[in-house]
DNA sequence: ACTATTTGACCTAC
DNA sequence: GTAGGTCAAATAGT
């Protein structure tokens, strides 16, 4: 049984891509046995520059595959500096054939290839929803808003801006609903525990706690807009 | 042409 | 031996 962590469920607006704060790209997908979805694996895009370890997995769960589990590994290496340059380094990147041979950086493990051990630490855990246009089970009738919960903080400091993809089976979801785009909103609050026993406060945001966050529009409010020390200060009282 | 994604193969942990 | 994690070539998309 793990050690129990905070838990953070926010409501978020969903449009295109889900953004999560930090840069992704990802490196794998793969079946998983027991589930019907397969898992995609992603690490961060500044492993090869900063050599930043965290990597995180995206899965459908079985019961709703509108419903991604989204489990973190590692710790983000990389500053705040770099996400200015995630866009550039994106686009002068070389091939993907190329890119992911051997790591360059001090703190990655030269004398066999890290990439071939598996990680042991989980450091926090998401469920995404993500739903169809016609999903009436989406929050207060807004075909945008979907819940997100946090296991656990982040201990590094980076909150990128851009975007990353999570992709799903084509069987299993409509184009439209192969990504998203996640923007935090509002809502009122409850304590419940997930399927892994841990449990927490899962505490909510309203509406003017998010405006005071300086989100501003709703809409056009981004991920690493948010301070996440004012969002505790809330959440916690 | 370049970037992003997919997917089979390979490797390691269990 | 099996399952999970990653690599890297192939393919698709822009």
């Amino acid at each position: 049984m793990p050690s129990r962590e905070t838990l953070r469920r926010i409501r978020v607006k969903v449009s295109s891509t889900v953004d999560d704060g930090f840069s992704w790209v990802k490196y794998g997908q793969k079946d998983i046995l027991g589930t019907m979805y397969p898992r995609s694996y992603f690490r961060c895009i500044h492993r090869q520059t900063k050599g930043c370890l965290a990597t995180k997995q995206v899965q459908p769960t079985d019961d709703d595959h509108q419903i991604l589990d989204v489990i973190y590994y590692g710790e983000h290496t990389c500053d705040q500096s770099a996400r200015s340059d995630d866009r550039q380094l994106k686009s002068s990147r070389p091939a993907a054939s190329s890119n992911l041979q051997e790591p360059q950086q001090p703190g990655l493990e030269q004398s066999r290839p890290a990439a071939k051990r598996r990680r042991k630490t989980v450091r926090w855990k998401t469920q995404v929803r993500v739903s169809s246009v016609q999903d009436i089970q989406r929050r207060d009738g807004d075909p945008l808003l979907f819940d997100v919960v946090y296991h656990g903080d982040h201990t590094c400091s980076e909150r990128a801006s851009l975007n990353e993809q999570v992709t799903w089976p084509r069987s299993s979801a409509s184009s439209t609903e192969q990504s998203s785009t996640i923007t935090y909103t509002a809502a009122a609050g409850s304590v419940e525990d997930d399927e892994e026993g841990v449990t927490s406060a899962t505490n909510f945001l309203s509406m003017d706690d998010m405006l005071d966050l300086g989100g501003g529009d709703v809409i056009d409010m981004a991920f690493p807009s948010f301070d996440f020390d004012a969002i505790d200060a809330l959440l916690l009282g």
